[in-house]
DNA sequence: GTCTATATGGCGATAGAC
DNA sequence: GTCTATCGCCATATAGAC
């Protein structure tokens, strides 16, 4: 049970993450990896035989990465406006760590959208149970009737859209003052999750 | 002034245009193009000189299609209601249109933000005016006070999200029923529009 | 203007020494 | 396991005939 934090592999692993999550892969190139790793390319392909096979074992980990566990908030025993604020500060805390996660998923997300839903389910994210819980809460009359599906695509879209589309939205918006718009990506745990509520509370 | 619909010019970048849309740069080849346009790799060259060059010639047209004109319906004298249900109904229609231009702007837009920038305010959309509309609104009492900025991004996000992100909600909130998710689609013109009215509007 | 043929360069992948 | 050197392919780009 040596240290592994240094080896080799884990270089290359550490050095393959930081790169397919900024360029995707057809942006990548193995050299670029290679130089980040302080390796030589063969040996990229001594550890994990093709850019392929490398892509995979870095996508898997990154999806991983994506869909932090929420189970906990959505499943238990709370008013629907907790778990809604949930939901929003523990996504909004995860891409404020990793910017690049959201363009990364969208970009990559036609080469394989079986696989990445698959990963969604081995979280133990079950949209079905979201839907019935949702559909409980119209029932009580806490919140509005309408398609529950309209719901979390519009949580989600609301969260992950304005990291997604940063670098567009923060010259529009705040001039490239990323300062700005980092703040106001941070202030958005409170008002996406006020706007949400406004929008399909009965109150 | 002959027609030049059928030229070996508009065929190259009606070529183009589809396979950049669909494939974007890196993805895009430029045999791809030339058999699609029924001509051969070296008159590309002949009309475009490079690859980069013909993308930037097409680049600009796709961005000019993503941006539907709004003036009238922003800066018209309507009820903010009539507004917000102009700007959903215009821009869902044009990504129905053109399924390809969300993900190929997210895809792209780190390429040159500052071009798209450009592209967009060339379309005659100033944030700035939006930005005092929303605010004179504010401060007549029709909306909610809160960051103007807030409603143009959860506007943005709320019509374009559940189209660049297809493949996935497919996926997961209709176990790949296509035609399913097409009318869910369409129907936020309607839903969008009154999500977006129950978080603003003050009654 | 349009074609065929070819040059040029880059990148993934492999061979083989150490 | 790690390296250098090189292969082989594919994509962009150019040359030159027609």
């Amino acid at each position: 049970m040596t240290d592994q934090k240094d080896s080799t592999e884990q270089k290359i692993i550490d050095a393959a993450h930081e790169v397919f999550l900024k360029k995707g892969l057809d942006g990548s190139r193995m050299q670029e990896i290679a130089n980040m790793a302080g390796i030589n390319k063969a040996l990229l392909h001594y550890y994990f035989r093709s850019k392929q096979k490398l892509f995979e074992a870095i996508f898997k980990n990154i999806i991983a990465h994506a869909f932090p566990d929420i189970r906990g908030i959505i499943m238990a025993d709370l008013p629907v406006e907790e778990k809604i604020r949930g939901f929003v500060e523990k996504y909004i805390d995860m891409m404020a760590k990793n910017p690049y996660i959201p363009a990364f998923i969208l970009k990559e997300i036609n080469r394989d959208p079986e696989f990445i839903a698959g990963v969604i389910r081995s979280q133990g994210i079950n949209p079905a149970d979201i839907l019935s819980m949702l559909e409980k809460e119209m029932a009580a009359g806490t919140i509005r009737k309408m398609n529950p599906r309209e719901i979390m695509v519009n949580l989600i879209g609301l969260v992950i859209f304005p990291f997604a589309a940063a670098p567009m939205l923060n010259i529009i918006l705040f001039n490239s003052n990323k300062k700005a718009y980092r703040e106001f990506l941070n202030d958005r745990k409170i008002t996406v999750t006020e706007f949400i509520l406004n929008a399909i509370l009965i109150r």
